[in-house]
DNA sequence: AACAAATTTGTTATCGGTAACATTTCATCT
DNA sequence: AGATGAAATGTTACCGATAACAAATTTGTT
């Protein structure tokens, strides 16, 4: 490994100050432009480029911002680091990524690494699962004595920062109506967590939805699925084979997309043609959507714009903190024919 | 922003040196109890955590590794990503990600930012379609004089540096061979960049593997697409609408398994049933793969087992520089039902 | 008690860059 | 030529932590 060049072996090559070199570095306009040149002669011939650490320890920042989520596998996590990241570079900052493990509390060293590192604000992104026994709000706690935190997730507790989420009541509204619309009337759902004592949000709102259309909200009808295919093919599983032929349900709203996907899969398997004998409804609107059999009809919550949103009040926030505030981004009902209504692309929305 | 805590700010409250204080902050042996407790109560008290700049600075290196990729949607550089920031976590390292567009050359700017940051290594992930073009060579040229590098990317080129990358050979032989042995003549592809200059090496292996079967190597049976689904179905439409149907291929591989995702659709679109009218195999074994309908054939490149082997190489490469070197992983069969090989979950290697 | 040895603690230069301030250079004007 | 002010450049303290080295304190020994 070589040895870097510092602004010192520059300065003296050049035959000026370090101050000069500075100034050239940094396009300085009062340099003289024969000097100017000449330095950055030097500069460009030993491809000198200041020192990160450097430069953070003066200034006190890092133009980087932090998103914690669990990881990226998800393509709903996914699809928020992405824009992101897209957001932050294009405000002239990094994003940087810190995973954390679902349903765990955040590490307190994960805390103490964004303040060592001078992070220049901090991003939260989670289901509405994964922010009550995840100690968010103490970290959260600690970490706006440093820095600006915007999280993206439901505000289900006092977390007191900026916070921009997806508005779940419609999220469950915009499919049980369009199912109703359909002629639907056992609608039942997969996913979430019931028996949790952080018992999912989506749940409850799916069965207010259900009980404001008069359809029967048979616990029956809700079976838990964890967030993955082989979730949803255990959850039809488990949900049909408790219950009479006669009184299954005729439409499925799967917790996301990659559970409807294994829903899909079971529901085959047992001989079920879709969508005649069961329509189904998804979470996400994620790539593959289109490509199921049938096309997948999804609910959009709109991530990226959600994101771009967040880096934005995040980088705003940083200039001159304002009071705490909540966005709420409603959800859209993407149509494909996964319920019969083959009516191309047609949008609800609430 | 509360103004943070220093090392001289804890110095002073207990009445120490701030060589005191680091040796306490830092696990030195050296201290008194009484001093350490005592010491230790304050930084507890004021939760102070030494910035992370300023040890980098006296240092020289962050305990962090850099991940430069075209993102993380597509699956394959998602499960990269992933293994790298595991493997890095495991050892004390934190990953970062930086994206590179795809096909464009990899921005001065990037390199600057990774040596400015004093990365402790960098890895490389891209398909072959993303090597040559980038002009990763000029980029790997400088960045190696500064920090260990390793690709995870088929060796095309003169990089000179640890490359760890899938074998396409076994990665278009598995999927021929399986399709040959199943009773298949016509076998066409769906994917690469047949008529760019960087050509497809995985086009290349397939006409190969055809030939050596003695199987008709009809450039007909080689289409572009995209690399994802929607660039498969358009791949399916052009070759099939340019071909008579007796001339049809039996069975397509599709250079991934988005792409395959399309292809289905567009085949079943077109009235044929699949495996009977048409075997496809796709490529990444991603999560879909078993939910497809037929669940899809598909080769695992073992993403995350290259990726661990690459950070660790980097870690090694860190301490004692060694001569680069190469090392190929075989790809790996993932059988499935939709070449008509209903046999369960059989792997076949080379 | 006196001294050596071991332990604990403090002093200070350093990492690389920045910016406030001081100084020098240079052109302009009377 | 000498004064004036603007432009160019240099000096230096500082950002926060570290480690080599020096100094002080404690402990042990006779």
């Amino acid at each position: 490994m070589q040895k870097k060049f510092t602004i010192y072996d520059i300065a003296r090559e050049a035959g000026v100050s370090t101050a000069t070199v500075t100034r050239v570095a940094r396009g300085d306009a009062n340099v003289k432009a024969a000097t100017r040149e000449r330095v950055q002669q030097i500069i460009d011939a030993h491809a000198y480029t200041p020192s990160a650490s450097a430069q953070q320890l003066e200034r006190g920042h890092s133009r980087t911002i932090a998103i914690v989520m669990p990881g990226v596998v998800n393509p709903y996590f996914n699809r928020i680091y992405n824009a992101a990241y897209k957001e932050a570079e294009a405000n002239g900052y990094y994003a940087w990524l810190f995973q954390i493990e679902e349903n765990k509390p955040i590490p307190r060293e994960l805390v103490d690494e964004l303040i060592r590192r001078r992070m220049d604000g901090v991003i939260f992104a989670g289901g509405i699962w994964s922010t009550e026994r995840s100690g968010l709000a103490d970290a959260l706690a600690r970490l706006k004595h440093y820095m600006p935190v915007v999280t993206i997730c439901p505000p289900t507790m006092q977390m007191d920062c900026i916070c921009i989420y997806s508005d779940l009541v419609s999220c469950s509204r915009l499919p049980v109506r369009h199912l109703h619309a359909l002629g639907h009337r056992r609608i039942a759902f997969i996913g979430g967590s019931m028996n949790l004592s952080d018992s999912s949000k989506r749940g409850e709102n799916f069965l207010e939805e259900l009980r404001a259309l008069d359809l029967p909200d048979d616990l029956a009808y809700h079976v838990d699925s964890g967030y993955d295919a082989e979730g949803g093919e255990r959850a039809v599983l488990r949900m049909l084979a408790g219950l009479d032929k006669k009184r299954w349900p005729t439409a499925l709203i799967a917790f996301n997309d990659q559970v409807a996907l294994g829903a899909i899969k079971q529901l085959k398997q047992m001989g079920l043609h879709l969508p005649d004998d069961m329509a189904i409804i998804g979470c996400d609107n994620q790539f593959f959507c289109p490509y199921t059999d049938p096309p997948l009809t999804s609910v959009d919550l709109h991530p990226e714009e959600m994101t771009q949103s967040a880096v934005r009040e995040l980088l705003i926030a940083r200039e001159n903190a304002a009071n705490p505030f909540s966005m709420m981004r409603e959800a859209t009902l993407i149509v494909r024919e996964s319920c019969g209504a083959k009516l191309g692309y047609r949008k609800l929305t609430t």
